[in-house]
DNA sequence: GCGTAATAGTTCAGTCGTACAACTAATGCG
DNA sequence: CGCATTAGTTGTACGACTGAACTATTACGC
């Protein structure tokens, strides 16, 4: 199994590391790498240099390495109606580096390889049932079929950059430790040991704000918001917080626990001891319940009865409220959708948007979007794989 | 007046800016910079090179560039009872360059220069009633007490860097527009210009906001936290939050307005037009009433009367509600209590902290702290020329 | 009192990365 | 077929950091 975990560390950017010369070929790089990579057209490499700003010959010097590492790929030249030598179009390179996203959650367990150009190389998803589950046969199981996918790629030729872990709980992705993991039935634990990866740098994070940065993958008809506020909504509901493309993860990634912000005090008591939470009124089994479902009907029965004129007021009119409160403390004015609200908004937005500009006091001077997810299903396996590959991203330097 | 008004600007740091050779000098001479201003005990030349990474030789340019610019004075060399030369000692330079805060609030307008060393150089504050107030006449007039602090420093040789105005409202420090400031009754106006302070660099903020950054400003016995939650409690609630020694400012700096989370929706109808808002609990007003003290009663009688056994328990209750709602969404375990609720906290602390564990997922996994404020009166003057000096300090290259 | 060790600070050649300008390469057009 | 045009490369210059050698200044021991 080819890959390269040891080596990768985040780079210190404002942090406190000297400046030395190649300092600045590491940012060169970077500098050269994104834009070859955010990009909708290919550039060259005098396109590169006009974008960043860096003279002909340096982005030459550059983009070479990074041809030479595998990262960029160079187009056959196209001869367009233009005068002058031809350009030679610079693409991210397919099938060299990719990302590995993992993820277990209460219905199902799987991995998805993306490259860097966003494609997804390779993907395994198996449902089952993981509700009070023992994390060690589950995550063993997780890890076999990681590394079944990651010997794959690697047989092609491919290098597996890193793996990111999603999981539906409290995880801390600086120390690697699961706190609890309620549905899981989870709790103080080391998961990724427990994949049997060896050396692969493998890091946990919370299943939504893997999610969230699915939602920045582009490809999708509608441009991305640069931030936005991400609601997962399921048998619990998260929330990620996206600020400039970048998590916005507090001390310890324990944020966007918006399921129990308090709706109404006098409410049902919530399984988290305190009363009237969101989860009560906007929860995937509140929800059924309100609509005359068992708890645990699928989703696509809620959507047939709700097609047939039934509606959602409390539901929507609680998230509205969540949601108002979460809007006016942080100042993020897109809101992204996801889980089970990505199918049920139509039968949300009304009242989520009445309620909306109702309670936000910037809502007369900032226009307020709720919009549905655009990722795919399991997008924490997107989301995840593409975190990998942002580090690639961010610090080619480690690949040259 | 000797200003450097339009040469300030936030250096790109992550940004699409190419690095250049002289990246690196900036980058470093920031570096250095910072390793003066932020240790405790003066560094010799030797000892910025040790504690930076970076080499004695280079330092010592470094050194020499911000000596030459007023930014760093050398003491006179110290033998302490080590053998070997004896060290230079490196200091902040006091009366150099300093920074100008501002501030318009509902009782008082004032001006505060700081220094490097973060001494209040000079402040002029003038108590008032500015509620329902007219911006020309209030700002011109605060204009008029800037440029009489102003032109005092200036002539004892000091550079104004900048300043800030702080406001009690929505303002975009952007744009530098005010949207709307409820309790002075103002609105839709561009406050820099009324000020009528030329081409110095005056930038607008919310008052909590700069006040909550009063609270980095050290110097107190207790270390300030690197990253909490600030409330300010007045007749409005409004808080900021600061994460690594910076501010969080969302998409335009509308963040924190905690006044109007959603506490019982069974509430009082709250000015803002919905209902059972945690300023009918915890706002000033609110709580005098509560008491049984005249709404607008001074803060004192309040102390008074609580100290002869009188409680707060629903405004503590209600305050502590919010703040596991806040808690909860962003993942920052330390709350800072300015304004009102700083002289109240021993009356609150109790409430506040009962509801806190209870209701913040996280609780068990971490220590949640609440304190009071550190910096003293009018902390957003104090915050507002603190940030000034910041911008400095984040690029000293240009005042080299 | 003086030599030695120790520490601070400076000087200078070496190296690295970028800029600029001149050059080569490859195309379209008249 | 030559010229204008654009892409990419080569080579020199310059700026900034490093490391090692050097100077400056003290403490300490004999």
């Amino acid at each position: 199994m080819t890959t390269a975990g040891t080596a990768r560390e985040t780079t210190t950017r404002t942090g406190p590391g000297a400046a030395r010369q190649h300092t600045l070929r590491e940012r060169n790089l970077e500098l050269v790498a994104r834009a070859v990579y955010e990009v909708p057209e290919p550039l060259s490499r005098a396109g590169v240099a006009a974008a960043t700003g860096l003279a002909r010959a340096t982005v030459s010097t550059l983009v070479d390495q990074l041809v030479a590492a595998g990262l960029v790929r160079e187009l056959p030249a196209v001869t367009g109606g233009r005068a002058g030598r031809p350009a030679v179009p610079l693409v991210p390179a397919p099938r060299s580096v990719v990302g590995l996203g993992l993820e277990v959650n209460v219905d199902y367990l799987g991995a998805r390889v993306l490259d860097l150009t966003g494609d997804v190389v390779v993907e395994q998803v198996v449902p089952g049932s993981f509700h009070d589950s023992d994390p060690t046969a589950v995550l063993g199981r997780l890890g076999a079929l990681a590394r079944e996918v990651s010997d794959g790629v690697a047989a092609e030729g491919m290098t597996v950059a890193g793996a990111r872990l999603a999981l539906p709980g409290l995880v801390d992705p600086r120390t690697g430790l699961l706190e609890v993991a309620p549905n899981l039935g989870w709790s103080s634990l080391e998961p990724v040991p427990l994949l049997g990866l060896g050396d692969l740098d493998v890091r946990v994070a919370n299943e939504a704000k893997l999610a969230a940065l699915a939602e920045l993958a582009g490809g999708s008809d509608v441009a991305a918001p640069d931030s936005f506020i991400f609601v997962s909504g399921d048998v619990g509901i998260g929330a990620a917080i996206v600020v400039d493309r970048e998590l916005f993860l507090g001390e310890r990634g324990w944020n966007g626990e918006i399921g129990h912000v308090v709706v109404d005090p006098a409410g049902p008591r919530c399984s988290c001891g305190a009363f009237g939470c969101l989860e009560q009124y906007a929860g995937k089994e509140a929800i059924m319940r309100a609509a005359g479902l068992p708890a645990d009907a699928p989703l696509d029965s809620l959507v047939a009865h709700l097609a047939e004129g039934a509606a959602l007021p409390d539901a929507g009119r609680a998230l509205g409220s969540a949601l108002a409160d979460f809007v006016n403390l942080l100042d993020v004015g897109t809101i992204v959708l996801g889980g089970a609200y990505t199918e049920l908004l139509p039968w949300l937005r009304a009242d989520v948007e009445a309620v909306l500009d109702d309670r936000v006091l910037a809502a007369p001077f900032v226009d307020l979007q709720v919009r549905a997810a655009q990722a795919g299903p399991q997008a924490a396996l997107t989301g995840g794989a593409r975190e990998v590959l942002q580090g690639v991203l961010a610090d080619p330097s480690a690949w040259v």
